[in-house]
DNA sequence: AGATTTCATCGTACATTTGCGATAAACAAA
DNA sequence: TTTGTTTATCGCAAATGTACGATGAAATCT
């Protein structure tokens, strides 16, 4: 320990990243975020008819999806309208574009 | 049971995203992939003197991102090269750029 | 051969995720 | 009020993820 090699510590970008990434990490939540970007919106009942899961299993995704702030729901009684989250989904676009739209310099040098 | 809806099952793009989404699913592996991204390629040393992790971590979460087929690691003894996997990086940017850059035609309608 | 460097893997501990059925909560309809 | 509909939450079990130190494997250097 004697050389004192500044530890870096991520971004809030970075970080902000790897929850929507975490988020993304299941077929059946891109199945959902897909729904949601390509039809506007759905209802939890929906998405159970359509998935084969349980009720509780989806909504617990569903729940993933809205902590990550991916997702906002709308309390429509008896039903829950889905929406992408409107001011986080322009975000998410951004930062994983911004990610993978970077084009290295050069092809693949080693030095050290 | 008795309504026999047919229940989806999630493509193989599908699931390859989130395949994808998974392994970048850690604040680390961002980090080790946008340098792997902006610098060509590094050394497991490296990433042990620039993140605060212990060396075996270090390994894992590079275990990861090559299980999961995100970068590769080229055997130069006595150290190890790793740079972003030169076949699925371009898949991976194209599943992802695509599935953020999908424009819903409409807003948001309520029917059922 | 012995020591060193570099990295992966093993074993362990703890936390989180995933899936299910059962139950609760909120409201509409009878 | 009772019943039905829709959805969230609880409790549980199994699997997976995260982090660490210790150990092993492979090659280089004395």
């Amino acid at each position: 320990m004697s050389r004192t090699t500044a530890k870096v510590v991520y971004s809030a970008d970075e970080k902000q990243l790897a929850t929507f990434a975490k988020a993304m990490g299941h077929p059946v939540r891109i199945q959902i975020l897909k729904l949601l970007n390509t039809q506007a919106c759905c209802y939890t009942g929906d998405l159970t008819d359509s998935i084969a899961l349980a009720q509780s299993t989806i909504s617990q995704h569903l729940k993933v999806l809205k902590d990550a702030g991916l997702i906002q729901g709308e309390i429509l009684p008896p039903k829950v309208k889905y929406c992408l989250n409107q001011d986080n989904w322009p975000v998410a676009r951004r930062l994983f574009i911004e990610f993978f739209n970077f084009e290295p310099s050069q092809p693949c040098n080693s030095d050290s």
